[in-house]
DNA sequence: CATGGTGGGGCT
DNA sequence: AGCCCCAC
């Protein structure tokens, strides 16, 4: 409403990748470490440093080899490597994690990075002013907390205390707001130390603009607010450049075309003016941002609006052929594959369109051409890594001119080297259950030729294994529920009598004889879960979880905790294990128990035990240390108790298997559209279409040839599933893959109970500031040469 | 060859 | 739709 008076905060992680690396490896803590991303060229990229080794001079844009130069002490913990290319997915459920903790105590939060997050507490701080005495609060409750333009803490605090009577510019009311909302944020910050273990900064203004740039003031784990009658202090000396969106190209422009340096200056001249020099729009942002105005709203969005990934292919490693082009889009389609299965399990959508990005180089001298085209999914298509590696390559043919005039065989290379290659997908579908249905169906009705009931058993024993690990019968039901919907009244009939009979005495011989008819992918799957149902350990583990999932339901009455989750969520969850983080339980355990107590914490302070607030932890005595009966798992860095680390091992295990089946998948299928367009190749010349010119390419002798291995001595089968031949003792494995698939699907299909997304306020863009902001047409005309 | 991989967003 | 800029 008034969008100047708002409370803005931005939350922003300390050197967050070197943090996660810490949390991982305790041993690293206290150290001068760095982030590097791999990359074989002088000791790999530096993409972040700690504040011990940035206290002896390293810093970004370094190479491994110069840190190691500056601090020959420095550890250099490295960005894992997938399918060639950096993979920050532990950093990103890092961010997420911290993200939700943030959640709880506004849902007016946005996501601005995967380490930062603004929120706007404009009306937690209105609850808080009605009950509290603003005068109750001392520099002993925020710590760590600067003001900008004071001296210290304290003399703010007494500005405000006083009423603001002893200066005629002070603004009492924004400075208590001001003040109750640093009280917040140092709760928020605490909160977010004792639950994940993070430290961070926080910059407390009106607008996301100035809140951000104070936040940057004072670091590590530290907070600054900058009060309004403060702005013109800071301004006075501070670089326009420091100023978001003035960083770049568009802040040089107006410190030339104005001869100015510093904020300051930049209120010397008309809103008239600046709009005369830049344009209508940015005329007026610069105008009100140089008076510390900024209306642009803070939009409550947790979740990414695209998710791509992208790799840089410069110098040497630019694709010079066709091959290596599908090679790269095939790993790039995986990928996102991979993170589009997370995202519909745990956000309930699906991407309407996907976009390939891909930069040819140039000749020496200039700027490579970069180019994107777009492709919208139609109803059918199955979203996997096949499809998005597939539209891909044809949208890159299609634009590029991939392929040379043919030249017999060697009509592989590509005209001009890709220098970049990038998939995204974006403009989501949300609640896409009912849809979703539809397509389970088709996929279990599909199997048609193969033996009914063995498919039932076997789906059934995959979804007992999945409510094994729930340990409720709610879950149970649940999932078979989900089931039965996907099925015909044949299996359900089948199915019900066998599970809801048989199910608790039958359920280790149904193992066993399933053990015994093939030891393949799903089997040691399978297998490891039942070692472990035979260890009697893990029972606790779920008697825990069951036990959690109701008091989970309990909480999520309180409406003021908006990351309450509902019991389904959890069961959810729990389900989700099967292809997920298989630790994701004990974690959740973990976080509600914290959860608990750090609410008890709030309350106390509601209830105003005031005393007791202000010794808010900033920096609790918790002891991080690792548990003891927990260990590190090499393969992910996640801290993993020992009774279930033999089945956090399989779950690594299984990721890999699975692996390698798609990649076997993928290499019969390529064989196969080889065979098929050998009946092409004596077909007279004519126009074909590019897709057509990437078919035929497949045939090249060399090409066939990269898909090695294939030994046409061994004997085949069509697969019933697929269609495709499939070498006849891979049957069974290959078999397991696709009911691997299918429960996948039936498991990702699932409802999700609460949409996060939906619970949000959803704020028209109403900000002037937003048509106020871009370099304009003349900007950018002055900058391409 | 040399921050690189990700995201958001505006302009035409 | 495709191009470009900004920022972490």
């Amino acid at each position: 409403m008034d969008q100047e008076n708002r409370i803005v905060v931005l939350i922003d992680m300390d050197c967050f990748y070197c943090q996660v690396e810490e949390k991982l490896n305790p041993q690293l803590k206290g150290k001068p470490i760095a982030v590097v991303q791999y990359n074989p060229w002088r000791g790999g990229g530096i993409i972040a440093v700690n504040y011990v080794a940035r206290a002896m001079g390293v810093t970004r844009h370094m190479r491994g080899n110069e840190a190691k130069q500056k601090c020959p002490e420095i550890q250099l913990p490295s960005v894992p490597c997938f399918r060639g290319k950096a993979d920050i997915t532990k950093y990103r459920e890092a961010g997420k994690d911290v993200a939700k903790v943030l959640q709880r105590f506004t849902p007016l939060l946005e996501r601005a990075s995967i380490d930062e997050a603004y929120l706007d507490i404009t009306d937690p701080v209105r609850k808080r002013i009605l009950n509290i005495d603003v005068r109750d609060i001392n520099s002993n409750m925020l710590p760590n907390n600067f003001a900008l333009g004071y001296d210290t803490l304290d003399s703010f605090i007494s500005d405000v205390h006083s009423c603001g009577l002893s200066s005629m510019e002070f603004d009492y009311e924004h400075s208590k707001h001001l003040l109750v909302g640093a009280l917040i944020v140092s709760e928020i910050r605490a909160a977010v130390y004792a639950e994940t273990g993070y430290q961070c900064s926080a910059g407390i203004a009106h607008n996301k603009i100035l809140a951000k740039l104070v936040c940057g003031m004072n670091k590590p784990n530290k907070q600054t607010v900058l009060p309004k009658h403060s702005v013109n202090i800071l301004y006075k000396t501070l670089s326009l450049k420091k100023v978001k969106h003035l960083g770049g190209k568009f802040g040089d422009h107006v410190a030339e075309t104005l001869n100015i340096s510093t904020m300051g200056q930049l209120q010397r001249f008309t809103e008239k003016d600046l709009q005369a020099r830049f344009d209508e729009k940015n005329g007026s942002w610069l105008y009100n941002i140089a008076r510390g105005v900024d209306l642009e709203p803070v939009q409550a969005r947790f979740n990414p609006k695209s998710i791509g990934c992208c790799k840089q292919l410069r110098g040497k490693a630019a694709l010079q052929d066709l091959v290596s082009l599908r090679k790269w889009l095939r790993d790039l389609g995986d990928e996102i594959e991979n993170r589009l299965e997370q995202d519909s399990l745990e956000n309930n959508r699906i991407p309407k369109q996907m976009v390939v990005s891909f930069s040819l180089q140039a000749s020496k001298g200039k700027r490579d051409i970069s180019s994107s085209r777009s492709y919208n999914f139609s109803p059918e298509d199955e979203l996997c890594g096949e499809i998005f590696s597939s539209k891909a390559l044809e949208l890159v043919m299609d634009s590029a001119e991939g392929c040379k005039p043919t030249d017999g065989e060697l009509n592989r290379m590509l005209k001009s080297p890709i220098t970049f290659l990038g998939i995204s997908v974006g403009k989501f579908d949300d609640n896409i259950d009912a849809k979703k249905t539809k397509k389970i169906k088709d996929y279990f009705s599909a199997g048609s030729s193969k033996d009914v009931s063995q498919t039932d058993e076997s789906v059934r024993i995959k979804l007992e294994r999945c409510v094994e690990k729930d340990g409720t019968n709610a879950g149970k039901e649940y999932v078979l529920e989900k089931y039965f919907e996907s099925s015909d009244d044949v299996r359900k009939e089948n199915i019900t009598s066998k599970i809801s009979t048989e199910t608790e005495q039958r359920k280790e011989t149904v193992y066993q004889s399933s053990l015994d008819r093939q030891e393949s992918f799903f089997a040691k799957y399978l297998n490891s879960g039942r070692s472990n149902v035979a260890n009697d350990r893990t029972p606790c583990t779920r008697a825990a979880c069951g036990q959690t999932l109701h008091l989970s339901n309990a909480e999520a009455s309180n409406d003021t905790d908006y990351s309450g989750s509902t019991i389904n969520e959890e069961i959810n969850r729990s389900i989700a294990l099967f292809e997920d983080d298989p630790d994701d339980v004990t974690r959740v355990v973990n976080m509600r128990q914290l959860l608990k107590t750090s609410e008890a914490k709030l309350e106390d302070v509601e209830d105003g035990d005031r005393a007791q607030t202000g010794t808010a932890p900033i920096e609790p005595e918790r002891n991080k240390s690792p548990d003891i009966n927990s260990v590190e798992c090499s393969e992910c860095g996640k801290t993993v108790s020992l009774d279930k680390f033999d089945e956090h091992s399989d779950y690594h295990l299984a990721l890999k298997l699975r692996e390698e089946m798609r990649q076997e998948v993928r290499r019969e299928q390529n064989r196969t559209k080889s065979v098929l367009s050998e009946t092409n190749k004596n077909s007279p010349n004519k126009k074909e279409t590019p897709e057509k010119q990437c078919n035929r390419s497949d045939n090249v002798p060399s090409i066939v040839n990269f898909f090695t291995k294939f030994d046409r001595s061994i004997e085949t089968k069509l697969c019933a599933e697929c269609g495709k031949k499939v070498p006849i003792n891979k049957l069974p494995e290959h078999l397991d893959f696709h009911e691997a698939q299918k429960l996948s699907r039936e498991i990702n299909n699932r409802s999700s109970v609460v949409n996060v997304t939906s619970a949000k306020r959803k704020r028209k863009s109403s900000s002037p500031v937003k048509k106020n902001k871009v370099p304009c047409k003349s900007i950018d005309l002055f900058f391409r040469q």
